[in-house]
DNA sequence: AATACGTGGGG
DNA sequence: TCCCCAAGTAT
């Protein structure tokens, strides 16, 4: 891998995103990983600026109810993170002094934060030297050095070692690399349409020298969305969102007609804390009542 | 290892 | 319209 060609072509094609800004904290970059995850950066950059202007600091978010995140986290999809981001700020605020720590195996302990984003944040936020791997990543990694059409399925330990093997000598060019790699899937390397005229890589390129063969492992699924549990979740949801305050169940009933899953889907809320019913029996989001 | 978990934009 | 896909995590 020729670090220099993807760190000059960053230099001159990386996106201005806010949480890149030397002026970001760490915190900011934890929001940022956190809402990043399976959500487009077009649908990110402007929730999280209000997050950082009203949560400037974990103590802050940790002192406002979970429906008030939720309502702030509006239609990013997968809930559950803002929820978890809110246990994690609690946690730091309580037990880290209000400092987003810096050694992933502790990030790794937060609520919400995996392999991938415990690395982000040591090396966006710390500049530490370790590999970052997402779905970008495995896809560069796949074609420029393996010479196959498409990563295969994750192999969290192989993926690792993969990109280990690419990482800059020195810790100072890492995190740039690391970044460089990122963004190349995201703008040139991408799913589909990639933008090969355009790579920095083009030339030593394994996937290009080997005649771009298709992807050859096996079949990935796509996900289902319409009729399943998820779109009846994110209806019921979008009525406790849009909502001033506690509703009455009639007026969560109407968002899907089939009871059985409806009533499913509700319980399912409830157990997993995003919805809380008040004394009077009505829905509500958490902490709203 | 496979599956559940939201939402919306682009081809 | 439908299908794919977007900086994953938890179980």
């Amino acid at each position: 891998m020729n670090h220099e060609l993807l760190l000059g072509w960053w230099d001159t094609a990386a996106r201005d995103l806010p949480w890149r800004r030397p002026s970001c904290t760490a915190w900011g970059v934890l929001i940022s990983e956190i809402m990043l995850q399976q959500t487009p950066v077009s649908r990110v950059e402007p929730i999280w600026h209000e997050w950082l202007a009203r949560w400037p600091v974990p103590s802050a978010m940790a002192a406002s109810s979970q429906g008030e995140v939720l309502r702030m986290w509006g239609k990013l999809g997968y809930p559950r993170r803002a929820m978890r981001l809110h246990e994690a700020a609690t946690v730091i605020a309580r037990d880290f002094d209000d400092v987003v720590p810096s050694d992933i195996e502790t990030l790794e302990s937060l609520p919400g934060i995996g392999s991938y984003t415990a690395r982000a944040v040591a090396t966006f936020a710390y500049g530490q030297k370790c590999a970052v791997v997402d779905t970008n990543v495995r896809r560069v990694v796949a074609r420029a050095v393996h010479g196959a059409g498409d990563a295969g399925p994750p192999s969290t330990k192989r993926d690792l070692r993969d990109v280990e093997a690419i990482l800059p000598s020195s810790q100072e060019d890492a995190a740039v690399f690391s970044a460089a790699l990122m963004e190349l899937g995201a703008l040139i390397c991408t799913a589909r349409n990639q933008k090969c005229a355009d790579c920095p890589l083009f030339a030593e390129c394994a996937w290009q020298l080997a005649g771009r063969p298709a992807y050859a492992g096996p079949e990935k699924k796509v996900q289902k969305f319409a009729g399943t549990d998820r779109q009846v979740r994110g209806r019921l949801l979008d009525v406790l969102r849009g909502a001033p305050g506690p509703v009455p169940k009639l007026q969560l009933d109407v968002v899907w007609n089939d009871i059985t899953q409806r009533e499913k889907c509700l319980v399912s809320l409830l157990d997993d804390g995003l919805v809380e019913q008040t004394r009077d029996g009505l829905f509500a989001l958490p902490g709203e009542h």
